[in-house]
DNA sequence: CCCAAACGAGAGCACTGATCTCGCACGCTC
DNA sequence: GAGCGTGCGAGATCAGTGCTCTCGTTTGGG
């Protein structure tokens, strides 16, 4: 992080390489990352194919350092709609925020929400950058639950935790250093995980049959999550 | 539908097409659909590439192919998990079963699950003959809740749907012939998207620095939305 | 029996990602 | 300020892809 590049070049190469990033990130929004060539991109930008490499080495770098940068904005995204919505006073009105953040930047850019979200499919390991810019999203709604006020452990008896969850997840909560008891942690991870699924159906067509326009529905389902999360 | 094919010419073809499908699941089971390669397929078959298109008149018609089988082999696994715990009496036990036929053939099947509930990123309109063999999972949900003998109107009062949106789905349930109320269509939908949502998010990697083994989770998550159904 | 329809092979087109070599120019060192 | 090594872009090249077209051959119904 020096302040100032250090040479000319070394600005041009950066400058160049956040062109090549904005050219195929045009490209992904028009056609999707299937579609996406690394010729089409240097062809776009005026240069050789070969020149490309000299700043990603494949194409799954270029794409990898495109995810990077949607998961970047989606968590800003959210984070935004957060702190906006004065989450210590308003925990529900923050949720509703984070919620509809996520999924109008979803529908703002199918493309790159299909590239982080859609299917990277088996033996893909995500690249060790990628996984501080992932977590943005879930710690949002983590820091929601802690600043609630609420009695985050939860009404004990009848929905308590199972002991090897209840295990597994204060492992999870030790091992990130996060500040919510299990119970907490399960009902976010259960309104997370419900969020993102209604999100990608809608995106990838499967709510097409149904509640095709999703936005009654959507609501309806994130009141639900927030009743169950227990915010005011 | 006639009982026995007419020609020797007519069997070989069907014969064909049908170890088409089956050498293009085995390359899909192995690198994904992203790497599905006719010249490959025809190359295992021995026989030229160009051969293959007297069968699918492009890669993208073998892939529906193998979309709509995908669709039936989740859609009969469910249905048979269903039928098999007697959901009349115990609905919640159906749904159970439910839940772990998608999670275990999601599982096993990982790169065709993503192939029809991953991302087909958008402009991609689903063809006529994938709808029903897709609409097999909801509906067997669906039976569920209609035999379980429950108020399916569920709570009024407090829980009650939005108007535009309980019109949205009533205009759903009319156009499907459905059996039950738009309050339980809410619900049913919700548990849907929720499943999925968990189990796309385990296929994906995107559980992967939370609950990795999600075993847990599920069956903790699977419990929670049949508790939301009303299921006994 | 015979002709048209179905069929498979092969060549070819326009692409793709990736690699290699080759000159050129930039910028650091002396 | 001169010179050299490094970074850089262009072009050729390779292997592979989806898809089309043509051309003999096989096959089965009229």
């Amino acid at each position: 992080m020096t302040g100032a590049t250090r040479t000319a070049r070394d600005r041009a190469r950066a400058e160049l390489a956040h062109e090549i990033k904005s050219a195929a990130r045009r490209h992904l929004a028009a056609q999707g990352a299937q579609q996406l060539s690394l010729r089409a991109v240097a062809r776009e930008l005026g240069m050789a194919s070969s020149a490309l490499y000299r700043y990603f080495p494949s194409r799954d770098d270029l794409l990898t350092a495109l995810i990077v940068d949607a998961y970047n904005a989606v968590g800003e995204r959210v984070e935004h709609a957060v702190e906006a919505a004065a989450p210590a006073e308003h925990p529900r009105v923050a949720w509703r925020g984070l919620c509809q953040a996520v999924r109008g930047w979803a529908r703002e850019h199918p493309h790159e929400y299909a590239l982080i979200y859609g299917s990277p499919v088996p033996g893909y390991q995500a690249p060790e950058q990628t996984l501080a810019p992932f977590a943005r999203v879930p710690f949002a709604l983590l820091r929601i639950l802690r600043d609630s006020g609420r009695d985050l452990a939860g009404p004990s008896g009848a929905s308590a935790l199972p002991g090897p969850l209840a295990a597994q997840l204060q492992t999870v909560v030790d091992a990130n250093g996060l500040d919510v008891p299990p119970p907490a942690l399960a009902r976010a991870l259960f309104a997370w995980t419900g969020v993102f699924g209604i999100v990608g159906f809608e995106l990838f067509g499967q709510l097409a049959g149904s509640v095709d326009p999703a936005d009654r529905f959507f609501e309806y389902a994130v009141e639900r999550h927030a009743d169950l999360l227990g915010l005011d």
